[in-house]
Order: structure tokens, then sequence, then C-alpha cells
DNA sequence: CTGAAAGCGCTTACAG
DNA sequence: CTGAAAGCGCTTACAG
């Protein structure tokens, strides 16, 4: 690297390199002539300070590693802006992974981010692990798991994520408000917390109806167009008495949309389709979903004032749970049922 | 941080830390049962070897800057997944920048990767920057743009990006071939040399043919499917005699429908829609766009190998302009002209 | 206000 | 095969 360092500048300017660090740092004691006069030269010679040696003896890089599925998945790009854009605005930078979902590569990824002692992981996931992976990944460094983690692993890590219970019954509500009693559940995931716990939430409110939704469970390890495709392919090749159908997530409810396509099932007509997360794929024309909005921004905003914080206060081993209540977006995807039917 | 370093194992191994750093290092000159040794005393200890400190001395660093305007654009966040999947498989790591496709920003953002001292740059965008800027840029670093560079930056640049003269060309061919003759350019903005270059290589084939586009401009610096409603739903206003419209991208193509769906104008029943980029949006349920696929991971693929040999020939200054050729991608949203319209 | 010195965690000639 | 020493580019007490 044909990169100026400090003792160049110093060799310029005719003075010792600590006077140099002095006047790029920032550090008090130092004439503001020198001062100006050194960033002067530094200015003109093209002169960018080493991050690397500063953050050996800082002990500090301002970078923070995030670890999302899949950034071409709406959600995450989303979610990724959102928090690049904070982050940055408090003096950070991200170093953006794509974990595939895959465990061998996500514990990659973490010696990867702990290698170039980053300042803290913040970890989105929809997967569950082990309480034993988690504890690893979050003893090291500070760590925020943005989804939800197994109630044993409340006391060892910090969780920020939509309160997919509440957004579960949120979903639940709409639909028998607008007087539904057959309702398909589908794209359920049980290996997700944040699935387990949508499911729960909708539950309880068709319970106290009296009611039970028809589970299409995604046995796969993550949601997408193709796999809510399938799931919906078996459903419509058949008569069904469903009038309703919610959809675990937005990709889920396009693979809906795709097969009701080619059904010639129509959304709402014959099929009132109410979806969860509202991605910008909710919002296209010829799609216009109505959704349970996860709030990103809210999610992004506290997941990084939390890393902040946590920074700062390396020693506390206290653990919080934070939880964004989602709100309902409503489109053109579902109707009411008329009497009759 | 209170991570291990070399002298903490060097003291548990009993061995000097020159020699632990031989066994981390896989250098030669060491028995391989102390190598093993102390290479079970690390693994044992968690011992992570700074990432900083080596590239410190080794003035490497194994990453690499990636610079696009949104990853909240698909065509960004597809092609940033398959450079950071391909960057991996050699070693390297990406730190993604957004750049919100603003000068200042992408300035502030070489500035920190140049003194993170990444071990080069690459950088995607569809605006034009001026001479001046370019140089700046690709004269301390290995640096790739992916997209077109105006001609008289040629000499002092590297780029690869698709064809879009000939891109151009097949949306027009393609057109013509189902018998359109009155055909809208929607979208085309000035201030991107590659958006210049689609509609020379569109216009050359109209003209062949005796024929002219309409050409609906986006006067903003960027595409989005607000920009493609909006110039889209001035035309779908009133009366019009066009029978096709190419859309400059797949964003831009997602605005028209939607202002399409809103005056009920049927495509490709009234009118044949062709765009350009094939992103997850074209393919998506009830969208279903032809469009000229701008063949990412080839884009990718391509970007990444020639930044391995940039690195690996610093001082070679030859300057190498890759083109892509894309496809056409054929959907449902252009139909046959039949006689009589 | 300024300089000389030690040190962050590592690698790599140079001796032995 | 192994160790002592110098050094990567910085920061920060410690003197003066």
């Amino acid at each position: 690297m044909g990169n100026l360092t400090i003792k160049d500048i110093a060799k310029v300017a005719g003075v010792s390199y600590s006077t140099v660090s002095r006047a790029l740092s920032g550090a008090p004691g130092i004439s503001s002539a020198t001062r100006e006069r050194i960033l002067k030269i530094c200015d003109e010679k093209g002169y960018r300070a080493n991050a690397l040696a500063r953050s050996l003896i800082n002990k500090k890089t301002n970078v923070l590693g995030l670890i999302v599925p899949e950034v071409t998945n709406p959600f995450y790009s989303e979610l990724s802006l959102e928090i690049e854009t904070y982050a940055r605005e408090l003096g950070y930078n991200i170093m953006l992974c794509n974990s595939l979902n895959d465990h061998e590569r996500t514990d990659e990824l973490f010696n990867f981010l702990l290698s170039h002692r980053v300042d803290g992981i913040l970890h989105a996931s929809s997967r569950i692990y082990s309480a034993d992976m988690l504890k690893n990944y979050s003893s090291s460094i500070p760590f925020i798991l943005i989804g939800t983690a197994p109630a044993e692993c409340n006391s060892i890590l910090n969780t920020i994520s939509t309160d997919n219970y509440e957004g579960g019954r949120i979903a639940a509500k709409y639909l028998l408000s607008l007087g539904h009693r057959d309702i398909f559940y589908m794209g359920y995931r049980k290996g997700s917390t944040s699935h387990q716990l949508r499911l729960l939430g909708f539950n309880s409110v068709m319970e106290n109806a009296g009611l039970k939704p028809v589970i299409l469970e995604n046995p796969s390890n993550g949601s997408s167009i193709s796999r809510g495709y399938d799931l919906c392919r078996k459903i419509f090749s058949k008569p069904f008495r469903q009038t309703a159908m919610f959809a675990a997530t937005d990709s889920m409810a396009l693979g809906a949309l795709q097969a009701a396509e080619e059904y010639h099932i129509s959304i709402p007509g014959d099929l009132s389709l109410l979806s969860y997360d509202n991605t910008i794929f909710s919002s296209l024309p010829g799609i216009s979903l109505s959704t349970v909005d996860q709030r990103k921004q809210a999610l992004a905003h506290a997941a990084v004032d939390l890393m902040m914080h946590l920074i700062e206060h390396p020693y506390n081993d206290q653990h919080t749970h934070q939880l964004i209540s989602p709100s309902l977006v409503l489109r053109n995807s579902c109707r009411e049922l008329t009497s009759g039917t």
C-alpha cells in the first residue's frame, strides 16, 4: 500500500509524529496554529489515517457485524438498509453478511466478524438455535438477536423482535371481523420461534371464537415464493370450504397468489388473503396484499440503540427482550364475507 | 476486548510467541509435533487471531468494498448476494455500502473504505460521474466500476457492465417482430450512461425500420416504481395510439403496471410492456413481465475475477471494459399485434 | 505546547 | 526447529 503515514506528514511539517497524531485525533494540548498547519498538509498530500492501526490501539473498530439470512429477501434488505443508515448516523459502519440460514456458514461468519474485532454483532434470524450455540455467540461480544429466541435462552441474550404473538392475534381478529370462520393458516414453520408465537397468537383468538384454522405447514427451513406456491397448489387443486387464508410471510403469500392465478381462484373474490411482513412485495401493483406490518424501521432503531448501550456498558449482564408492536396495513386482498356463502 | 493474544498461548504452551505465530500461519520450519500441540491449545482456549494486527503487517485485509445505490433495489440486492457469495469462495469478504446515489455520501464511503485498507473497491452505479471524480476514485486502489463510464474515462478505469447498446437493440427488435410500430420508450434517464446507450441501441433498430419511439424521460436521478407510475399516469389519462411500451428498468415497469391498473389499461391487451433487468419483480405472480436479463451472476463473477487479477497485478495500468451480453426473457406482458388495430 | 518511548497484536528476516 | 528483535501505523502516558 503506497499510503502515506503519519511519519511522512511529520517529516513534511517538521514536527514529531506524536504531534501529527495529536493534530489528527483532536487531542488537547496542541496549539491551534500547528494543528491547522498539519491538517492542511494532510489534506494537500491526501493523507488518510490507517483505521486498522487505530483500532488496534483503541480496541474499537466502530464496525458492527450484521448477519441476515439473505439480502435478496425484501424483509432483510429493507431492515439492513434501515440499520446501516441509522448506524452510520451514530458513527458506526456495518459489515453485512448473508447466512443463507445455514448453521455452518453462520459459524464461519461469526468467527470472521470476531477476528475482525467488530464492536458488536446483530443477528437477524428466524431459525431456532440451540441454547448452546446462542450462548457461544453471545458470550464473547455485545450481541443482539433480531428475532425470537427459545424461552430458555432469555437469561443469556438480548433480543428484539416484532411481537409475533400479538401479530398473530391481529391477523386472526381482522379475518374474524370480516366474517370468516373457515380459515387456512398457510406457511407455518415449526422450526422458527417467531412462527410458533405467531401461530399461538392466531390460535388464541380463534379458540376464543370456538374455531380452529387448517394449518398448512412449511416443512423447509425458510419461507419463499416457491414454497408458498407448492403448498397452495395442493390445496387449490381440489375444492375447499375455507374463505380466507393467513399467510405467515409476504413471500409465502406471493406463492399463494401465483397458485391462485393458475387455478383461477379469485383473490379476494373466492378467497381472502392476509399476509405478514409488509415488504415492498405486498404493495406492488396487481398484488396489493393486506398484511401485518413488522415495522422494520422501529426494529432497526431499537436494535442499534440497544447495541450502543451494550457497547457503552460492556459488563452489564442484564438481558432485555424488546417487542415491537405490529400494525395492520389494509389493501385489497381481503373482503367481507357476505351472508349466503 | 478480553481477547486472548498470541502471547497468552505462548505462555501456556511454554514456547516463544514467534513459534505460536508460525504454528498458526502455517509457515514452514516448525515441527509438526509442536504445531499440533499449539493448535490444540488455541482451539481449547478459543484463541482467535486479530485480523487487524495481521492486516497491518501483511498490508492485505482480504476485504473488498462494494458500493451500491440501495440494497432494497432488487437488482442490487441480487447482484450483491452473487458478489458476496463468489468473493467468499475466493477468500474475500465484502463490506457493503449504500450510496443512495448521492455524491457526497459516495465520497464518504470511499474514504471510509480506503482508511480501512480494503484490497479493492467495486462500485455499482448507473449515475454519470465526472472524469475527475472517477479518476480520484480509481487512482488509489484496485477499482472497478460496475456500470458504464463516459467515454473519456475509458483510459483511466476498469468497467464491467451489461452491453446496454445491445440490450436496447434486443428490446426494439423484439417489439418490432411482434408487429408494433408505435412505441413508448419510458423511463429514460439522461443522467446515466447506461441509459444513454440503451436508448441509442433501441433507436438504431427503430431508425432502420423508419420509426421513432416516443420518449418519456425520467427527470430524477434514480429509477423507481413511483417514478414509473408518475410518468405513465400522465400518458394513460389521455388516449394514445402506441401499442407497446419499453420500460428502461423493471421498477419503472412496475410503476407502469400500477398506472395501467388505475386507468383500466390491459397489459398486454391494450399495451404490450417490455422491461429491462429481470429482477425478482418481473417474475412475480400477477406481474409476469417480459424483460431483458442483465445476467447478474455473469456480471458478479466477471467483476470479482477481474478484481482478483487487479489485486495480483497492482502495477498494471491497462484498463479493460467488459461487456456482458444481455438476453431476452419472455413472459406474459407482450403480445403480437394482430392486423386490424 | 512538543518530543521520546512504550505498546496494540501480530509477522518475518536474522541468528543460533 | 526455535527464539530475540525489529517493525506494521498508530495512540498515549510521561517528561520537559
